[in-house]
DNA sequence: AAGGCGCACAACTGTTAGTTGTGCACTAAG
DNA sequence: CTTAGTGCACAACTAACAGTTGTGCGCCTT
């Protein structure tokens, strides 16, 4: 790819192979190649250089960002000035969409978002600079976050209850936390050991809940499958999240009150990573994240919201 | 790229390797040598296969995205069911404008934007099927089109002048063909033997025009460069093209009038070209082109608008 | 402790990408 | 029309590399 955009940048073989460093005949031998592999021929062959074909017009710009995506890749590791890495809990959580948001707001800064396995992978990473910055709860029970790791919280995301047509309080308009005592709450894929399951394990010890936080994940859509065919199953989902799904499957999502739990995102990070988009980043939180509010919601008692 | 993608969607070197139909050996060495040339850990090895690390991850997004692209270059030029290609007389005529319109409303067509050298290259690329449709004005004199190959009026791209600050007409709300007699008009990279060509001979011709449409083409960069420092020059522009330009060189787009001078856009196809997407490109510009008016305009007398 | 699973290392081999040397087609100048 | 020059392709050769088989080692499971 990059000796056929060098051969029509320069418009002759022989530039393209000094530009490459190597010989024209190699050169040659690689546009031969290439156009032998796609079974179409790239250049016509004049005498003063070689000039594009219909296909080779139509192949150029895909060549061009086959290499704009390679540089990227190889960008998205290199050590030194990488792009901005960010941990977040879930690919649709909350931290998701102010991610997006943060991209809109600042498309020059490159971006890699991560899933970790829990808070304290993250910290270690956050604290080896393997990754910039991560969305979590804090602090987890019993463990303060150290030293070199700075948090501020960022916003709630409120839980809803997400059930099928058919199940008892599938034409609420709203529950409270009192009313969902007896019902099955599914959330297959918690892991136990990490925040995600100790968040759970209060919200059970707190009020009597019904949540079997275990069995394998296989995916969303298996679980927004039986959650619609099930009447005694429901889950809770996040209120920011959006359902890919054909709106005539039925779900239902009913806001939880009394109190609302929600889920803290905090934003964690290095106090001293040099990170320009770090940063970058911290302001549009700042600014994206006045006025909330905490009143009338529910967190674990080890959640620092500040 | 494939094999990483490969380890990562089943886990295992060995699986990996029994889909790409090669030893699990040749996909750790393949691995080991995608690692030595980012210099990087992408897996870690476990007894029971191998896991992303925080570099893996990040990675691993760019990695799909350049299979994506390739796939994409390959199916530019597969002969079958390629992209739907077409040719625009420039990158910035009402053409490729009509061409992002219609990649809006049909992002699932893709698309293969090339420019030709003339007409007669475009028809023969039509009929020989290397181009499915093409954007040109019809027809050049004394060459009517071949039974073959049809053709439908789609737009008049008007042509404005834009001048530098410091020239006479600069402070113009709008010019007659009249008052442009006498100035000089410069319209670099427009290739003799061309319709292009021949659209100014005539305009020169009717009008007594002086437009210099000689010398090499070094770019809109540096056109654009010349004419905002050159008082005693100025040149043609499509209505429609956008200026990528700083606002403060000052430069002046003004319209000209009695007549407007456009530029006449057909699209011309192959009467049995079954793509498609040439289809639906027929019906989206039969919708959009719908209420224009030829009315106060000029364009040359071997052009047909219909 | 034993077995099995999964990856890495070593030795070998065939292919391929690169090199040098040469020829051929086309252009431009005399 | 001839001749020199330019630019790409083909041929022969070499070195490197990708893939193979064979084997070993670490870790998890039982």
């Amino acid at each position: 790819m990059r000796t056929f955009v060098a051969v029509v940048e320069t418009g002759q073989f022989q530039d393209a192979a000094a530009d490459l460093s190597i010989t024209q005949q190699a050169v040659s031998k690689r546009i031969a190649g290439l156009e032998k592999d796609l079974a179409v021929r790239l250049f016509t062959r004049t005498a003063r250089g070689a000039r594009l074909t219909i296909d080779g017009q139509a192949f150029l710009p895909h060549a061009r960002e086959l290499l704009r995506v390679a540089e990227r890749a190889v960008a998205s590791v290199l050590p030194g000035s990488r792009p901005l890495r960010v941990d977040v809990i879930a690919s649709r959580s909350a931290a998701s969409g102010l991610m997006r948001g943060f991209h809109r707001a600042h498309p020059e800064i490159e971006l890699d978002v991560v899933m970790l396995f829990d808070i304290e992978t993250a910290v270690a990473a956050i604290r080896s600079g393997a990754i910039d910055a991560s969305f979590r709860a804090v602090a987890a029970p019993g463990r303060p976050l150290p030293e070199d790791v700075e948090s501020v919280w960022v916003l709630d995301e409120a839980l809803q209850l997400l059930t099928g047509p058919a199940h008892a309080l599938a034409g609420a308009r709203s529950v409270t936390v009192a009313q969902l005592v007896g019902h099955r709450i599914w959330m297959p894929g918690i892991v136990p050991g990490t925040e995600w399951a100790a968040y759970y394990d209060d919200l059970v010890a707190e009020f009597g809940l019904t949540i079997e936080a275990t069995g394998p994940n296989f995916g969303s859509d298996a679980l927004l499958d039986t959650i619609a065919d099930t009447p005694a199953l429901a889950t809770f989902m996040g209120e920011q999240t959006r359902l890919v799904w054909p709106a005539d499957h039925g779900l239902r999502r009913i806001p939880v009150t009394d109190p609302a739990p929600v889920y803290p995102h905090s934003l964690l990070w290095r106090r001293d990573n040099p990170h320009p988009g770090l940063a970058a980043l911290r302001a549009h939180l700042a600014a994206a994240a006045a006025g909330h509010d905490a009143a009338g919601t529910w967190a674990p008692g080890w959640v620092i919201r500040s």
